[in-house]
DNA sequence: ACAAATTGATAAAACGTTTTACCTAAATTG
DNA sequence: CAATTTAGGTAAAACGTTTTATCAATTTGT
């Protein structure tokens, strides 16, 4: 095993075949005798070859590589996406390549460019605002392209995601229907067509609910400051507005530090405010009384992303660009949301 | 932009020189006048070229990409790491390849083998026992390579990771001197280095505050069992010993399922039972009372993992091979370790 | 029995680089 | 001024693979 790599002429060599045979008997395309491919295939296994993915990759302009780019690595929900979408690219031959954006443009661009001169066949990419041109680049470019967690609504790419809209619907329409009235919501100042959706969904429902939206319930926390005034912020804004019996965070990040901002406010879940948080996590199954959470279908949302991708780029003639999923995300329902008697 | 990608020999022909003269151009090695190179240079720029990595890498069997393999992509210190090594990797020019093992030998075998069959140039693995041999043979085979997180004791390997043995040795002479006498120690039933450091540490602050080490009060839960079965585990093993005072998880994923057991014994943190969890992460800090825990240096450990692992790649003579950090953890008091009357 | 088709195998070009070896003309030396 | 060095540049091989075109030998069709 300490042996060097070895390659298709070596094979050809001790076989006494010619490299075209050997490549031809590896990938089952000519037609070659039976005893010959047997005779190929054992030296091949025996010497352990590997074909070399560089030539192959120069030659076939294929990498078999997939590249992943997220927001962040290491949240919750990149960690259950990371593995199905691993182990789904494993099992088509694929490697995959991870990189983030931390919500910055530059770096998006950075991270594009970056894999697209590595030669990467596929990618799969949370969108965010500025990166249009670029992502769009790639798909004229030929190359396969699936957004997740979020999309561009004014472009044409296939996508899968959570139906935002819908689920923070229903999880609005939840607190209304245990009792609670005045529904504070609390979001990233972000421009993310998630969570806009996710602003909507709670807007309709409390429509629906014949409750007068209120402007000064909604406060969207900066994205640029830190974790303890980001707490700080929401302390204030908790303390401000007495009135609310309950909050929906939107996402597990706000979760978490709504929770300390309730925390330091010695204010009792839920009995002096409900809370409901976005994308279900560990603290949140764990914390008392337990967080009422938005589940994200993390798993379905992977496999369909590397399923539609894997298809995008076997299948060049279907037209994948109108793949646009929005799953429905399942509300938990735990001890932070009582019903109000 | 929807340009096709432009090559080397394009330029040439653009400028009416040969392919060698870009190339030297291109890479600052011959010696061409600063006309042809000002003239190159503009038109490589203006027609945005990139170099094709296979080629490159057919040619050099320089792949610019290192693998870093883990026990499980999406943890938190998974996360933390992930982070500063692309950071750093991408500085020098290198992507990062993710792959995650799950404890599982033949997977690690599996994900090695497509690793180097990518043509990675170096890795950064956390070891698992069975995967000896195939490390070792990367580094024969003259690869780079870093274990982060744990290590072979037998195997001169570089590596970088806390200091498993002394953290915790720490970690429980606090508990002593906060007056707690009956320690329970609750870890995984692996065979990791790391955890047998970590017990080591154990016993020996133990005998050093003048403890009888009691056999029945260290608990080694199964790895094969599912979260709900480890919970009930460690909820009996907590049952059957009313005179613990104090308990230490040694691993983050010990830790929350501890904290599981213990709400759903009903019993009080501290008052009824102390906890201490190695590996700080956000739960730890939000579950009321707080939990105190030893915080790895993720930071210091992927930093130096991956300047160990580009200084190997580049400097060859150095002998690197004696690298071996033990980056001392901080321990982070809170509430649920407070000092008994 | 002879043209046509099929079978089994191969030579050679191509993918885009890097790098060695070589070349010519100008500059330097003695 | 002949001999040598240097500056500026290039042709061609090589990396390991895939694939097209081709070829000889055998089989089929009539």
């Amino acid at each position: 095993m300490i042996n060097k790599k070895i390659s298709i002429k070596d094979i050809a060599k001790l076989t006494n075949t010619s490299i075209t045979t050997v490549s031809f008997v590896l990938n089952g395309k000519g037609r070659i005798s039976k005893e010959i491919s047997k005779k190929i295939l054992d030296v091949a296994h025996n010497n352990g070859y590997e074909p070399n993915r560089m030539a192959v990759g120069l030659r076939t302009g294929v990498s078999k590589v997939i590249g992943l780019i997220v927001e962040t690595i290491g949240g919750p929900f990149f960690g259950a996406m990371a593995k199905v979408i691993e182990e789904e690219a494993e099992k088509a031959g694929y490697g995959v390549i991870y990189c983030s954006t931390n919500n910055n443009i530059q770096k998006g661009r950075d991270v594009i460019k970056m894999l697209s001169q590595q030669l990467v066949d596929g990618y799969i990419i949370t969108p965010i605002k500025g990166l249009e041109k670029e992502i769009q680049n790639l798909v004229t470019n030929e190359k396969a392209v699936v957004l997740i967690d979020g999309y561009f609504p004014d472009l044409d790419i296939p996508h899968v995601l959570v139906d935002n809209y819908n689920s923070s619907y229903h999880a609005i329409q939840f607190l209304i229907n245990s009792g609670y009235r005045n529904i504070g919501f609390v979001t990233a100042d972000l421009e993310l067509i998630q969570l806009q959706d996710r602003m909507q969904g709670y807007k309709d429902a409390l429509k629906a609910g014949d409750i007068k939206e209120d402007k000064k319930l909604i406060f969207k926390v900066p994205f640029d400051i830190d974790k303890t005034e980001a707490v700080n912020a929401i302390k204030t804004f908790i303390k401000q507005h007495k009135q609310m019996d309950a909050v929906f965070f939107t996402t597990n990040y706000l979760g978490t530090m709504g929770l300390q901002s309730i925390n330091e406010l010695k204010l009792n879940i839920p009995g002096d405010l409900a809370v409901i948080s976005f994308d279900d996590n560990e603290i949140f199954e764990l914390y008392p009384p337990g967080i009422t959470t938005v589940k994200q279908p993390t798993y379905e949302i992977a496999k369909s992303a590397i399923d539609v991708l894997l298809s995008q780029m076997s299948n060049e003639k279907y037209d994948i660009s109108k793949i646009k999923l929005q799953i429905p995300a399942t509300l938990v329902e735990r001890g932070s949301t009582a019903v109000v008697k």
